[in-house]
DNA sequence: TCAATCTGTATTATAGATAATACATTTCAT
DNA sequence: ATGAAATGTATTATCTATAATACAGATTGA
């Protein structure tokens, strides 16, 4: 308990500086597989720091197998294949898919409550400050480890029609459909942020890792907010892909999505 | 007497995390402009450090002017000037919408060399290791602010179509299409990584900052990959938007994007 | 074989970040 | 007016990152 856990990221300020530096060397291909990477001696001259500093970060890229440490000959970048994102989320479906692994995602409710929107919110929703909104936080689960972090405000007139219980087993999204809600349309906002004490804790990441951020606003026929919902994923465990096609002619050439086929959608 | 320079960065690794945490909340909006932010002494339990280091995290976003502190009262989100978003990107135009805000975004050419593709690129591209392809990093920048980090990757076969000068004026898309080929589809991956110090100055944010990481192949009518993309975007500058709508009856309801009229498409 | 170069390991010293603590001052609600 | 809670300020101690240095073992190529 003493440890933190992983060692993801170099502590100090400069061999995080040297470590990052190199991840996005590698990862950007500038560093390729092989018999590369200068020696430590070379790097810490170049970076302007100490040998022990460099190698404090090249601890880091061993550990995660980033690269592979051989005495006498030098340090070489080890065969890109964990880079494997295991979940991925088609957006036309809104739902992560997961069938094809074989896995199965669970959900575990964190915190459950009511109260006035934030104003964030409110405004996104078009719907009153005073009003009453359910708040929930949930994280989902895949493989016992947790992937998401989804917090999700939905009007207490339309909450009232699911239970707690509900929300812990079943996707918010059959929730509202089974409750009469006439769903419309929905709009997407994907950014990153970085992950809070809260946050990282829950998602099982270090404070200050890097978290893909997705926000949604659900409408119905009246054109009325339904849910708003802010999502946080592991961006080592999840991502977002769209697939698109080019079609039309001349000037009218313009691309569209590749729409799939699943029904439904969880968060 | 000591000048350690400008006060733009905590120097400390917990410092700075807590200062950019907070920092993306306030950007987030989950702390909205008002009365919040916890107590430091609350701060510093939540973030697991001691008050002195949560004192030196506000110290920089005081001086940044993202909150103002008040004895006895506590510290306040100050007014909201500059949290916009100005740039958005519509996916399925795959170019920044920026005419509503009547800016106009300029490219500049980092670096520009031919080398054989990395394994990953090779291996998203379906070409060969050995084939030489053009890398180019390229920064665009919106109202003299630089808001996304752009390396391509064109087979030279391709590339040889147009100049280095092309490149720093024209979206790569349209020298593409200008040399003939004819592009079909496209796949994008998004997820989010943190800044290396390269890719902070040239987007002028704090090393270790979180980014909005993309990754886009090309394929042309014969399923040859002509483009591979790995772009990075500051999330306080930019964002991903689509919208969904909601279609079908009964068992066959399903989502489908709402799709854009636009033409063309640049990175 | 030999020399050069690399990683692995260890030691010591220093500077800076952090923790712990205490107290004064301001503000606000009761 | 009073007290709780917040920021402002200061001090001391400890911990950690870093630098500088040295040397042993491993590898490679001449």
């Amino acid at each position: 308990m003493d440890r933190r856990g992983t060692t993801m990221l170099p502590e100090g300020a400069k061999a995080r500086r040297v470590y990052l530096s190199l991840r996005d060397q590698i990862a950007d291909g500038r560093l390729g597989v092989g018999e590369n990477l200068p020696g430590e001696q070379r790097l810490a001259e170049s970076f302007g720091v100490s040998r022990v500093t460099v190698r404090r970060a090249l601890d880091v890229l061993a550990d995660t197998g980033l690269i592979v440490r051989r005495a006498g000959s030098g340090s070489t970048v080890s065969k890109a294949d964990a880079h494997e994102k295991p979940v991925a989320m088609d957006f036309t479906t809104l739902m992560p898919q997961l069938a094809e692994m074989g896995q199965s995602t669970t959900a575990r409710l964190l915190s459950f409550s009511y109260g006035p929107a934030p104003e964030i919110v409110a405004k996104a929703m078009d719907i009153g400050r005073s009003d009453k909104v359910q708040i929930a936080t949930r994280i989902r689960i895949a493989d016992e480890v947790p992937f998401s972090h989804l917090t999700t405000y939905v009007p207490a007139s339309i909450a009232q029609n699911y239970s707690e219980d509900d929300l812990a087993t079943t996707p918010l999204f059959k929730l509202l459909e089974r409750s009469g809600v006439q769903i419309k349309d929905a709009q997407q906002s994907v950014s990153a942020t970085l992950a809070g004490p809260d946050v990282a804790e829950a998602l099982g990441v270090a404070v200050g890792s890097a978290l893909l951020s997705l926000k949604r606003v659900v409408c119905d026929m009246d054109g009325n907010g339904v849910e708003y919902l802010s999502a946080l994923y592991r961006p080592d465990m999840f991502r977002l892909d769209m697939s698109l096609t080019r079609v039309g002619s001349g000037g009218a050439r313009h691309w569209e999505p590749a729409i799939g086929q699943n029904d439904g959608g969880g968060t």
